[in-house]
DNA sequence: GTCTATAAGCGGATAGAC
DNA sequence: GTCTATCCGCTTATAGAC
């Protein structure tokens, strides 16, 4: 059997990324050092490098594991809905991700910060026709008169920059609030505001 | 005459302060190099370390001279004027600093997203009290019906998440567009967008 | 698969001449 | 104020026993 086929090296395998996950958003990846990441797992050092040859392999996995949470929300919008749900879906979503999964979030912010070097060919190759795909049925729904007439990629990018700013910026919503989306109300009134403000803003007056 | 309060060595230390922001925010503090800043300024490892003694202290002297920045538009919503106005002229200063100082802002993303150990006193003790006075006026425009009766606070949120994310997210708004906020038309559209969508948000329907 | 011990080299900081 | 040379700690990765 091939090395980290059996059942035993797969679980090991899952600690070592969630650990590594954990560690790699919060110092970014030169401020992790592996022996953190071998402390965390409760292993040695030689032995997680046993498990992921370098440094940059272990990092390039863990970002690997969590790219489908990038893009899985997208795919998610449900192509005969109307504005109204398919927007209020969407956004939900999305800060529900960014609730249940703010290391993911920062991660990936972390990493386009920095230039987006390794996510480059993600973003272009699986980001990229996605977001046309929705960015098109935007465009239809402006064009019919079912949404006001803006740019309908900054729609997209309005909804992604309010709804990972909880999970991003959630030590300066600490400072600044004492909360976080932890706090059940925080979060319906966070969904509640972003909702109200987004919908009223982009929906026609009736 | 005292250390660095020479012509030259106030000139020299700016030179060093630009090349380590422009390194600190592309590659965090732990993955810039003080023989990287060095090269960039054109001067030796050993003569930058005379300027400033430790790599610490250059990052905090770096942190230190951009936080007016973080500040500066908060403190200058003019009291008197109606909230189309107020609001109007601070996203557009705001996206307007997004495009003038995109590595500020990254450099800020990245402390905060690290968990803004550095920066928390700052944000406790100066950001806080301005974020204060300005959701304080929020709410008074709310009482008086002149805004839609949302969180004032997530309100804030909502207008930094909006702006920062085109300094902050620049290279996936690069790869998924081709635009920046340099290209003149990009920046008008982002602004009328944004614009269009937290006014069209936040201000009651006549 | 897991460990102890150690190699290898990077990178921040210093010594000391000019 | 600026340089060359160098130190030394820290961190990744490997060797090799069990």
């Amino acid at each position: 059997m091939k090395r980290n086929q059996t059942r035993i090296g797969e679980a090991n395998r899952e600690k070592i990324l969630d650990a590594a996950l954990s560690l790699f958003s919060r110092y970014g990846f030169r401020g992790t050092r592996t022996d953190q990441i071998a402390e965390a797992v409760g292993m040695s050092k030689p032995n997680l490098l046993y498990y992921f040859r370098t440094k940059q392999d272990l990092y390039a996995a863990v970002l690997e594991r969590t790219l489908f949470m990038w893009l899985d929300p997208l795919a998610e919008i449900a192509p005969g809905a109307d504005p109204k749900t398919a927007l209020t879906d969407y956004i939900t979503a999305k800060l529900d991700y960014s609730r249940r999964y703010p290391e993911h979030s920062r991660l990936f912010a972390t990493e386009i910060l920095q230039g987006a070097t390794l996510l480059e060919p993600t973003l272009r190759n699986d980001l990229g026709p996605l977001v046309e795909a929705v960015v098109d049925r935007f465009r239809r729904w402006i064009d019919e008169g079912r949404l006001v007439a803006i740019d309908p990629m900054h729609l997209m990018f309005m909804i992604w920059a309010t709804t990972q700013h909880y999970a991003d910026f959630a030590a300066q919503i600490a400072i600044l609030t004492g909360r976080s989306l932890d706090d059940e109300d925080f979060f319906a009134t966070t969904r509640d505001t972003v909702l109200r403000v987004i919908l009223n803003g982009v929906l026609p007056k009736e």
